[in-house]
DNA sequence: AGTACGCCCTGGCCGC
DNA sequence: TGCGGCCAGGGCGTAC
């Protein structure tokens, strides 16, 4: 599932090859991609000519910057974006709903076995406010203090992690390492951390999710960079899917229960 | 305000 | 071997 990490290995990878190139052909063929807006002939339309200004990252949503629109991508579960030299080159297969064309060459796929992703233009003014996502938490504007004003709420640490309103770019692999490492129960009220804890908290997350882009990403389940290659961290995973396996810090059997009914992977003894 | 639950969607896995 | 049933899960809408 493309988290932050995920999302950003995709984006770098993109960069140096579509950035400054223009669209010359687009093809959607599953309507359920632009669900959000548009169809897919209104949005194929607004790419064709256009050339790609930047590639940007915020949270889990792509921003492919066209000048006065963007178009938006989200790969949801299992969402795969990937680059191909030339046309002939080019693999689809019942799983891959939209193709961009580039001048000089070159072929962007989407590609979704589920379904869950979606990809719909936006003005680029109006980026910032059709996401409605909260901070990056890599930038420095992510602050102990900005944490703390996120963890005002009565509801679950592992719950606020995963809003992405509150924070942005976490998904269940990175909540639970984040929370592993700073020693904190997932079922921990957000509002009763301490400024030790908060300050534990801030620190796992940056940690977590640099080491997760320095290994290009985690493939659990579909993750594939654009080349279609698996990321490294996976094995670097304290407790996510662990479960039943010894905690590598003190060798109690890692935990697995629902936290706002999503899979929630923990340490009974390191995290209180 | 916080939480539960259903929905979307499909491949993979389990039990019979 | 085959098939029905269940599960995962990000995000959203709805109900309590």
């Amino acid at each position: 599932m493309p988290e932050l990490p995920e999302v950003e290995t995709i984006r770098r990878d993109l960069v140096p090859k579509v950035v400054g190139r223009s669209i010359r052909q687009a093809s959607i063929l599953t309507p359920r991609l632009t669900r959000r807006a548009g169809t897919p002939a209104s949005v194929a339309a607004g790419l064709i000519g256009r050339r790609i200004r930047a590639l940007l990252r915020r949270g889990k949503f792509f921003q492919f910057d066209l000048g006065e629109t963007s178009l938006i991508v989200r790969l949801g579960m299992t969402g795969q974006l990937r680059w191909w030299r030339d046309r002939e080159s080019c693999q689809g297969d019942e799983h891959t709903h939209a193709f961009l064309h580039f001048d000089e060459g070159g072929v962007l796929t989407y590609r979704d076995v589920r379904k869950f992703g979606e990809l719909f233009l936006v003005p680029t003014e109006a980026v910032e406010a059709a996401l409605r996502v909260g901070p990056e938490p890599l930038e420095d504007a992510f602050s102990v203090g900005a944490l703390r004003r996120i963890c005002q709420s009565g509801a679950r640490v592992k719950s606020v992690l995963l809003d992405q309103r509150k924070i942005a770019g976490l998904g269940n692999i990175y909540a639970d390492e984040a929370l592993f490492r700073a020693k904190i129960r997932p079922t921990r009220r957000a509002a009763s951390l301490s400024e030790e804890e908060l300050r534990a908290l801030r620190g796992a997350i940056r940690f977590v999710l640099a080491a997760a882009i320095r290994q290009r990403g985690s493939s659990i389940s579909d993750f594939r960079d654009p080349c279609g290659e698996p990321g490294g961290f996976a094995p670097r995973h304290r407790v996510y899917q662990c479960h039943g396996t010894p905690c590598r810090v003190c060798g109690t059997a890692i935990r697995r229960i629902l936290v706002a009914q999503r899979g929630t992977h923990f340490c009974p003894t390191c995290q209180r």
